[in-house]
DNA sequence: CTGTTAGCGCCTTCAG
DNA sequence: CTGAAGGCGCTAACAG
């Protein structure tokens, strides 16, 4: 039907109204929600619209009404097992609500200044962040007026929309349910010393601990599989009398333990109980059964998109935190005695 | 230095002229690469542009130029396990050469209309799609004269544009392996129906075993993990005699698999051989040790970069397809012969 | 080298 | 309800 048509790269809603033999403005409006058109015209503009291919040129829009409708989102370690779960749920949810992604997935913390350079040169509406910013890059954030909302990130300074998982009610649970078992001598694998994720459940942990009466030996890691094992190391050697339990800051450290015990001779969690966080697919694989605590990254998606389309909305709106509680995976890494209740 | 002056929401090219005394234009032209502005104006524009925080507005960039600097990145399974490294390195080298990521993250392979529709009104420059299309869109990608890469797709009917990696050459390696070190009762575990990838490599898997007088039992899966499993238990139901390998056509079945003929009392790879494909991170933990061809995503991101980039440049530019060939991990869960060189 | 002049495609008052 | 007119912020010829 619309092959015959010389193969035009671009079709304008001006072409649509000459076609239609109406005015430019007039196309405009049925592409407007809230237009006033007469419905005969409507129909005949869109029937030519829709026969052209036309619809409006979302980078002419942008530029007067101001709203891209582009969102940044701008994620550290997209290679984290974790992440991907969580983009792809805020991708979805993002475009069910008329919002496109524009992606910065950053190689080095450092690269931040650059990548802010080109969130404002494309006008976004909004940051989603699970990365690191310093609080001189929140401030120019915030001058420009752009709602953003941290993932899993605490602002230093400023308060900041942000959504995340209850660091010290999993860490809490986890060392609660140790403990009770008959576990004492502890251990706990860290994430990178700048992550605000691996610090909180490292002090939640810690706490939690110092609460029983009981002080783990550290090993620091970086959040990857390596780390987990090369942790566990360090800690039996720092471990004269053995360790009982293991506190990994995340899930794949957790399971680079479990191999790395293994490979010792050690039972997991016949010997040596270990548990994680995050609740990542592999965790819940028969070679693991990892004792964690799953982020709920559905409601955690849905929040932090929530909240950003609020501030868009509203830029007036005041810095919210939602704090998530996550679910307690059992696995079978961990001994633990049955639940109390 | 910037924060004397009230925070505009926006500060504009004219902003910059008016306040170097000099002309719109001439701002305009120092951020032009080939430009020819004196060099002391130049220095004092530049000066005042810093000062005030200016950048060019890409919306407006884009109107004019017909260039937005976006890709759209359009991805199926992102929570594959392999697609994240992908789209990290993507990401990287596109904006190594000044390209955004727009990023799609398809739920179902029936969003891709919608997708396009989207792709269209933010004219990017060009399309990465690892992602299955149909001959309409390709064609309705190809009347708009816009560039696309497909990542490990073959385009169904006009050729397009493409980076693969070696589905043949990595099944008849491991094939060729496997059936001289004496493995002659083999199973298969496809992917989707409707996966290219999957496709190519059972038959190339079929195709080899058929040369040495072999044929395969076949057994459905969905690339994820619990296929793997159900996978195996579906193949050892029809082996009358047993299964001496398991070929699955990507490695987090073969985990999934690997898994389940553990939970049966077999060894892995003593009384059965695991090949999988692609070579995923945990591929490699200790507890799979999988024998598998690893996609060289370093290569083919950059070949897929590299390919979209020449042909934004140069619209009229054949297609081209690049093949790569994967790399060999030898791994454990597979019982071969010494290589043989 | 520089400023002036037209638009890019669209939205949005503003009179009809 | 509808068309005409004026930009959004910038680039790209043009004359100077």
């Amino acid at each position: 039907m619309a092959a015959d048509r010389p193969p035009r790269t671009t079709v304008t809603s001006y072409d649509v109204a000459r076609a239609a033999g109406v005015s430019q403005s007039a196309v405009s409006r049925c592409f407007k929600p809230g237009a006033s058109v007469a419905p005969a015209k409507r129909d005949r503009i869109m029937a030519v619209a829709r026969e052209l291919g036309y619809a409006p040129n979302a980078i002419a829009q942008s530029l007067i009404t101001k709203r891209s409708g582009l969102v940044a989102v701008i994620i550290s370690n997209l290679t984290n097992l974790y992440y991907p779960e969580v983009l792809a749920e805020l991708s979805r949810r993002l475009d069910a609500r008329g919002m496109r992604v524009l992606l910065f997935a950053l190689q080095a913390e450092s690269d931040v200044d650059a990548v802010l350079a080109e969130v404002w040169r494309y006008r976004v509406d909004g940051i989603i962040a699970a990365a690191r910013l310093l609080p001189a890059q929140l401030a120019a954030i915030a001058e420009r007026g752009l709602p953003l909302v941290l993932y899993n990130r605490l602002s230093e300074g400023e308060p900041v929309a942000s959504v995340c998982c209850d660091s010290v009610a999993g860490e809490t649970l986890l060392i609660d349910r140790l403990v009770a078992a008959g576990h004492r001598r502890f251990g706990i694998i860290s994430g990178p010393a700048d992550s605000s994720v691996s610090n909180e459940r490292v002090a939640a942990a810690t706490a939690r601990l110092a609460l029983h009466g009981l002080v783990p030996l550290l090993a620091p890691g970086q959040f990857d599989h390596a780390s987990g094992r090369a942790g566990l190391e360090s800690l039996l050697a720092q471990a004269d009398g053995g360790l009982d339990a293991l506190v990994a800051a995340n899930d794949l450290m957790a399971i680079g333990a479990i191999e790395a015990a293994r490979a010792r001779g050690l039972a997991v969690p016949g010997d040596l109980s270990v548990v994680g966080f995050d609740g990542v697919g592999p965790a819940g694989w028969d070679s693991f059964r990892l004792t964690t605590i799953r982020q709920p990254v559905q409601r955690m998606t849905e929040a932090a998109v929530a909240l950003l389309a609020e501030r868009i909305a509203q830029p007036e709106l005041p810095p919210e935190r939602r704090l998530f509680a996550g679910e307690f995976l059992p696995g079978a890494s961990a001994r633990l005695d049955p639940c109390p209740e």
